[in-house]
DNA sequence: CGGCACGTTGAAGTGACTCAATTCGCGTGG
DNA sequence: CCACGCGAATTGAGTCACTTCAACGTGCCG
């Protein structure tokens, strides 16, 4: 948990973590000095590393630098199943401040970097900026939006449905943090990973994949996610992106409605 | 949606709420005054009235106070798909605060009534009594935490576990708001909602609630579940409850940390 | 008494699972 | 440079849990 000391790389990290708020809740000036006062540490992660378990009690919380960080839960069987992706610019872990003990352990997908904020330092932005906490919180929000649209995903759909929706929620959201290249976005999971995520068998998995591909929607190769064909994507997995809350949410207390930012499709 | 004016149900009201912060946070004495100057309305309920839906902004958040509600997804396919389900004490619509628009609806599962806080009350309240703030912020962390467990039990137990682990959840959760009597706790479900919630057809349904009324482990006749065998129902279910953070979550700004409360079981 | 919603049952169909074998991609060491 | 090993992807085949379809039972209310 080697804390960052460096002034150019500290105050990086913090208009990371700025900017990342402000893609859907306005920080007044007073604001971004508060969270100037955090000291974050870095940690860099290899590919599989679980750097919060099922159990623990952190005293930090997680903001993604980058790379690809998953949560999961351990069945009693020894399973795995994920519950969500993070990509560069979320904060996984922001339930910990508030619930002692995790129910679920988080993991770099990925080779990636991320910086750990103490709970305390946390705790006291939360009472010097208050459009800080609500920000946080709707951050929090978001990503329960994220997880109701899993259940209904996992629910309701089949698998090839499910699959092309995973794809459509991950790119969109890369392009939403500015994360996508053009059609291609960064997924760098194992066909095993997608089962665990979707509650299915690595067979249909693959197979699921092909019928994608085939039809030439889109495909995934190397752990880079390639949209072929956007509409139909979209439309094979009856996506539906309200539910991801990309417009700017809202203001802080008393100023005029935000413009609500569009970004383009592909 | 009319304003509660009577002085004495109004503080029965307003106890309620603050009761039911107090199973997972602390509040000082300044937070429950502040809570004393909410105004919250009452609405009562049939069975089956959708009070907030898919796509609206609501400018007030719920609280129940009686009955069950059950929030859903609505399909593009016109198929409902349940995401959690509410009792007295819980407040199912705390997102509405800071997202803007609805992604989900609310709809009451059987005769009840609720309490409607406008957000510009809860807002002011947030600024004014920070442990309200984070015990409401607590709040939605707890029910993303049972999000995520759906998405686990849907993605990998089979039909009769699904079940099970339905029942264990709902038990547990009426036991900590002090809604069972005995080994019975309110369950006003058809057998087509609880596919809908699980996403089992109703065929299916049937032959699970069979038998796990056979082997004796529980069983829901009338809208009501009745527990023969905790021990058994929890482990056809592979229930482990520590997703549901029971016990005192956390303290408010430095205060010895308090006794766990721990709900004897049947 | 009739209608209706809900629950129950049987039977056939199917999407996804398991099992198992083969292939591919790629790094490693001889 | 090639043989080898290993994890991941692919393919085929048989099985099973859950679905769909369809009929019938039951309780309640007008």
């Amino acid at each position: 948990m080697a804390r960052q000391s460096s002034r150019t790389r500290s105050s990086d990290l913090i208009d990371a973590i700025a900017r990342s708020l402000k893609r859907h809740s306005i920080l007044s000036r007073q604001d971004e000095a508060a969270l100037e006062e955090l000291e974050p540490g870095t940690k860099s992660l290899t590919r599989g590393t679980e750097f919060v378990s099922q159990g623990e009690q952190p005293d930090a919380s997680v903001f993604v630098l980058r790379g690809m960080v998953g949560r999961y839960h351990t069945t009693q069987s020894g399973n795995r199943q994920y519950l969500s992706l993070h990509i560069a610019g979320d904060f996984p872990d922001l339930q910990s401040l508030f619930l002692q003990e995790m129910d679920h352990s988080l993991a770099a997908l990925d080779e990636g970097e991320i910086a750990l904020i103490p709970h305390e330092q946390l705790k006291a932005l939360i009472v010097k900026a208050p459009n800080v906490a609500t920000a946080l919180w709707r951050q929090t929000l978001l990503d329960a939006a994220i997880f109701r649209q899993a259940i209904t995903t996992n629910g309701a759909l089949t698998a090839v449905q499910r699959v092309a929706h995973l794809f459509c929620e991950q790119y969109t959201r890369a392009r939403a943090n500015d994360l996508a290249e053009g059609d291609t976005c960064s997924l760098p999971l194992s066909q095993t990973q997608i089962g665990q995520m979707l509650g299915l068998s690595i067979v249909t998995v693959n197979r699921a994949l092909q019928s994608l591909r085939k039809s030439g929607s889109a495909e995934l190769r190397g752990g880079k996610l390639t949209v072929r064909d956007w509409s139909r994507l979209q439309q094979r997995a009856s996506f539906d992106r309200c539910y991801l809350h990309i417009e700017l949410c809202a203001e802080p207390m008393a100023t005029p409605r935000g413009r609500a930012r569009t970004p383009k499709r592909s």
